[in-house]
DNA sequence: CTACTGACAACTGTCAACAGTTTGCCGTAG
DNA sequence: CTACGGCAAACTGTTGACAGTTGTCAGTAG
């Protein structure tokens, strides 16, 4: 056991696997595979035209995004979340962006600043146009965001943190008033991070994560009043 | 599609794919399948006594982990890491758990504080008897401090960032010396938990890790000065 | 009417074989 | 001697079938 040798460069090739991870991440990220919905495998792989090995390689990777969840011999289900867990979600989604925001404060080169700027515009001008976007914290921003800290294992976490909280709060889209909100509080932080305001930035993310939180909150008690 | 039920209470059964998950993890920490080294299926299948199926399974949660690198058509190797990957990891785990420390400060309860306090006495008593531990940071004390923030994505996460790091720092294994100071850092991070004072032990927490990482940094490019 | 038992059906876990891709080798041409 | 091309071995991706477990539902005893 000793095959000594470096990995090559990824050289990407579609695979059923990882077409199938799309799709399925896809179908629950939409709500065609509703929370608490069990996965049939033999269904599943019909519907896909795939045998159940590479389904069950795709659901093993949906397991470890935190998207489903699989409990031995008795099947996989959409993960729910309660309002406490989608609450310890965006707790640690603050921790991770707040940290990534300060980075990029200090880090982050004047064009890669730059882009995010003029992406707000695009976004600003497509939005009378579309009304809204199907999402009102646009994933993109915060996304572009987290890669300015430069740190690859801190865009990972952050990437599935953002996954989970999109699917535990799926039933609450579109959100006109509060995609405008969004909008000025992305121009606020970035403003900041323009003027190499790591502190400033970071608290300003933080109440919009905030208030992005209690939104959610408040969708969901009504939603479910229990 | 819409096949309602709730998720079953998780009744824990044996599966070989489990089982190999465990064993693979413990021989990649252990060095005993080397970083960089690719991981042939039909060896390991044959090693392990079990079919390519299941040890796939595992294969893919060792890649969601971190700890291994999948390349579609190419095979999947043993993550080896770079002094700046290392760097980057310890960043995100000091952003992580002094957030876990501030949140300990706020809403522990005293009990598992104690237990805390109680745990490094064990672990100084049996100092003297087997000379040092295997790892200087030990993963338990690190671990139990990061549950008391009672937010499990938070410890999720945590957990595979030390897993991680555990990797990329297997070679600078036992280090007596630093052993001994860890464990008075730890008792100054928890005094300040006991004082409920969240800044102070995050603060202190901070310098623990960073001098962690930079003793493990020292290690690394003594091993490998180019 | 309720609680237990046993068999059946459905589904997940596992296996062995097949298929397509990658990689290394060998021969040939320049 | 070097560069290119094609063949073959090795390995990963995929498939369909088999095995073991779980959950359900009659049927029966209390």
């Amino acid at each position: 056991m000793s095959e000594q040798s470096r990995p090559p460069k990824l050289g990407r090739v579609a695979t059923y696997a990882g077409q199938s991870l799309e799709v399925l991440r896809g179908m629950i990220l939409d709500g065609t595979l509703a929370p608490a919905e069990r996965l049939n495998e033999v269904h599943l792989s019909q519907a896909l035209g795939i045998s159940r090995g590479p389904l069950r390689e795709a659901i093993q990777r949906l397991a470890s995004e935190g998207l489903v969840e699989a409990v031995p011999h008795r099947g996989v289900y959409v993960r729910s979340f309660s309002a406490r867990e989608l609450s310890d979600l965006y707790e640690l989604r603050i921790a991770l962006e707040t940290h990534a925001v300060r980075l990029a404060a200090r880090y982050a080169p004047q064009q890669r600043i730059d882009e995010l700027g003029s992406m707000l515009d695009e976004t600003e001008s497509s939005m009378g146009v579309h009304a809204t976007s199907a999402y009102p914290e646009d994933p993109d921003f915060h996304a572009r965001l987290a890669r300015l800290a430069a740190n690859p294992p801190l865009v990972e976490a952050l990437t599935d943190v953002g996954r989970r909280i999109r699917l535990a709060r799926a039933r609450s889209a579109h959100q006109p008033r509060r995609a405008r909100t969004a909008l000025d509080e992305h121009r606020e932080i970035l403003a900041a991070l323009v003027a190499r305001d790591g502190e400033g930035a970071a608290a300003k993310l933080e109440s919009h994560l905030t208030s992005s939180l209690n939104n959610a909150l408040a969708v969901l008690r009504a939603a479910e009043p229990d």
